[in-house]
DNA sequence: TCAACATATGATAATATATTCATATGAATG
DNA sequence: CATTCATATGAATATATTATCATATGTTGA
């Protein structure tokens, strides 16, 4: 018996693992994978208590900006977090209630 | 003014971000890391419903053995889930109730 | 409008990661 | 004990990801 895939490619939307298909699986791991990056957790985790902007997060994190500026991007746009302009500064803060939750449970996964 | 990060290095127990330390951070990461590909949570979705041996595995996600084997190791050092031989056979499981309830997080942002 | 500041972005290089192939290990069975 | 089945593992390759450097964009105030 082989289990080479052998691509007889059925839909991502059809293929179900569980009860759940394939593709809200592969975008499920994509959720967890912006939580999987320390850079990008600990920016998170910055944002927490309230928005910040670029350089207060490089200051927090002893990260140049750049960096902050490229996982800030990737943050922004998987929606973990919204943007507001201030004059020079752009301020960062946690899109929403979903995203204080996972981290919450993170928190909780630390301190257990 | 510089944002370079400039290796004083200060030792990441100490550093906190946020109230938490920078390796509680760099640890919670690495735990996200591994939901953070399709194939590992597929495979966790998998034995979400029960133990399954590799084979099994295999047909559920249609993917080749080597690449199950791997991915499970992958799990099993980082005690996601439990190994038990029977026979010829191999079967998997998810390791804990706090494996369960991560996956239990996924489902219900899947289905939200 | 120019200079200074804050942030973003593109290119590159270093590193990490996943899959495949070939093969090894280990158990069962004739 | 040789063969077959189930799984694991090492090496190689392909791909993805990250940080850095250099530079661009956009804002403010002189």
């Amino acid at each position: 018996m082989s289990y080479k895939h052998d691509d007889i490619e059925e839909c991502h939307d059809c293929h179900l693992i569980g009860d759940v298909t394939e593709n809200e699986l592969i975008d499920l791991a994509e959720l967890f994978k912006i939580f999987g990056d320390s850079t990008r957790i600990k920016i998170l985790f910055d944002l927490f208590r309230g928005e910040k902007n670029v350089s207060q997060i490089c200051e927090d994190l002893e990260m140049n900006q750049s960096a902050i500026s490229h996982q800030l991007k990737i943050l922004r746009t998987s929606k973990l977090v919204g943007a507001r302009r201030d004059g020079k500064s752009i301020y960062y803060s946690l899109a929403d209630e979903h995203v204080r939750m996972i981290i919450e449970m993170g928190k909780e996964h630390i301190e257990e």
